[in-house]
RNA sequence: GGCCCCAUGGUCAAGUGGCCUAAGACACCGCCCUUUCACGGCGGUAACCCGGGUUCGAAUCCCGGUGGGGUCACCA
């Protein structure tokens, strides 16, 4: 059996969106699996829409999340170039090659003419269907059209009877009746290719042995199996794989909030995590495990076990997955992470010693046990890298207003000073000391004392946030909190 | 609208004629743990779209309906 090759072929003209990197991945994860080669090809055959800012775009969401290509832009391969715009002398062959052939030809029909057709053909109820009169254009009548300054695109000859059937490795055999597809344009009157003749010249070229992509395309490919046999070359398999809706079923689009890669990463998800929850969108491993790193994968994949149903992706579920993978990964690689968003909100200077590195390493550790991204994880440590901070007015309320709380933290404060070393057995033992002593409920004592300490009523375990604050940081928050609270007092008499 | 695909709890899904009075995960609810919030542990609510067949037997096969989605460009 021959080398499996699979590609992915993005249109640059946006981001990578989570229904594309899903597809994306079951080519890889398929490549990998049967030790094949997974193929990057820019499809910019549309040069009007295509940017090379999308491109970028593209490539670096790829490296982010880990998925890297054995061919394509940047490494290169056997059948470079990856770009379709680079590729034009090629396609331009095949139609000559086909022209002569007489398996297609020129059209002068105009765009406006054509429009007006179709829009004659639906009020009509009729498919909206091109009727093939350039079929059999006299040289004299081409000659007088050309002359008229009419440029004509090239269209394939589609038999008016018969079917096409698909044989889809997913879907089983689809069947087309060829009467209702036309004569398809594959070369534009600007010379330039349409997406269906150029991937499948391509895709014969690169060798592309199986075509996996979003079910969407499933109605393309009966096109595409006609530019194959026009061609005379032989079908790859295809396996339409299904599609990811948005929460109201509706086909993704950017009023639907995150859809792209970026965005997943701009709001604090990790690789791992998007990658786990976009395998599980459509695919399921034998054994009943969720949590699947890419090499489990890798080795776990089959198409067999892709189903066909459309797939409503669910962010709780993603958050859930990135929450795990927060807590699991490297303490250090979080911290980094973290460091340029803290830097953005000033939380921290641009430039500082390696012992401050290990005290954000430890916020972070503290933290990020209850939250679920990143970027939570910046919004729940503010308080460590900034004395200033408000104190939440519910707990002020509850906590600061209670009779003799000044007083109270005033002790604990005296009894924190005297504690060295000041870890977390020694503080806790100090204050649980304290509790007993005065015959007072232990959050008598600890909520007023969170909330001097980060102005929140809900933090991670305060001997946690005590010990991390550093004494004195926490005797300082401590003095402020019962300067507030005496200044409270005073206000209300 | 034509053509095509799909149909198990709110969501992702297992299930390929008897093992199903239907797994597992997320979410939700309750309890436990606990200084708060999480984490964790335990438990719970919740589904085979409808109607016909086929069969001794159907979530699984067939037909019809309904619903959802895709696609009908000189976009990809």
């Amino acid at each position: 059996m021959s080398e499996v090759r699979v590609r992915f072929a993005p249109s640059p003209t946006g981001s990578l969106h989570i229904g594309g990197a899903r597809t994306a991945l079951f080519n890889w994860l398929f490549a990998r699996n049967n030790k094949g080669k997974f193929v990057l090809r820019i499809d910019d055959t549309d040069t009007a829409r295509s940017t090379s800012d999308s491109i970028e775009q593209i490539l670096s969401a790829f490296k982010w999340l880990g998925i890297n290509w054995d061919e394509g832009p940047e490494v290169g391969g056997p059948y470079a170039p990856y770009y379709q715009s680079q590729r034009f002398d090629l396609y331009r062959k095949a139609a000559e090659q086909l022209l002569a052939e007489e398996k297609a030809y020129y059209c002068y029909c105009t765009p406006k003419e054509l429009e007006e057709r179709r829009k004659e053909a639906m009020a009509a109820k009729k498919a909206p269907r091109y009727d093939g009169r350039c079929r059999h254009l006299s040289p004299a009548e081409r000659g007088k059209l050309e002359a008229a300054g009419r440029k004509p695109v090239i269209r394939l000859y589609i038999p008016d009877s018969g079917e096409t059937v698909v044989h889809d490795y997913c879907r089983g055999d689809v069947s087309f009746a060829n009467g209702l597809l036309d004569d398809f344009i594959i070369m534009k009157s600007n010379g330039d290719p349409t997406y269906n003749f150029a991937t499948v010249v391509d895709d014969v070229e690169m060798k592309i042995t199986h075509i996996l992509r979003a079910e969407e395309h499933l109605s393309n490919t009966p096109r595409q199996i006609m530019v194959y046999q026009a061609l005379a070359k032989p079908l790859p398999v295809f396996a339409h794989v299904s599609m990811i809706l948005a929460p109201d079923r509706s086909k993704l689009s950017k009023r639907h909030g995150a859809t792209s890669v970026e965005e997943f990463r701009e709001q604090g998800y990790l690789p791992e995590a998007l990658l786990n929850y976009l395998a599980l969108l459509g695919w399921s491993p034998e054994d009943d495990s969720e949590i699947l790193s890419l090499a489990d994968m890798v080795r776990q994949f089959s198409l067999d076990r892709v189903g066909k149903t459309a797939a409503i992706y669910d962010l709780k579920k993603l958050t859930w997955l990135n929450g795990h993978y927060l807590n699991e990964t490297a303490p250090d690689r979080v911290t980094n992470q973290v460091i340029p968003l803290l830097k953005e909100r000033r939380l921290i200077p641009e430039e500082f010693p390696q012992n401050y590195y290990y005290y954000i390493m430890e916020v972070v550790g503290t933290v990020r046990t209850r939250v679920k991204t990143i970027n939570e994880i910046v919004d729940a440590s503010t308080y460590f890298f900034s004395d200033d901070f408000e104190y939440d007015q519910k707990g002020v309320n509850k906590h600061f207003c209670k009779l003799g709380v000044a007083k109270l933290l005033k002790q604990a404060r005296y009894v924190l000073e005297k504690v060295d070393p000041f870890n977390m057995e020694l503080t806790e033992f100090a204050y649980r000391e304290l509790i007993e002593e005065l015959g007072i409920k232990s959050g008598d004592l600890i909520h007023p004392t969170r909330l001097a300490l980060s102005g929140r009523t809900m933090t991670p375990g305060l001997f946690d946030v005590m010990v991390t604050l550093g004494k004195e940081k926490s005797i300082g928050r401590l003095d402020r909190a019962i300067d507030f609270i005496e200044n409270l007092k005073m206000n209300n008499e």
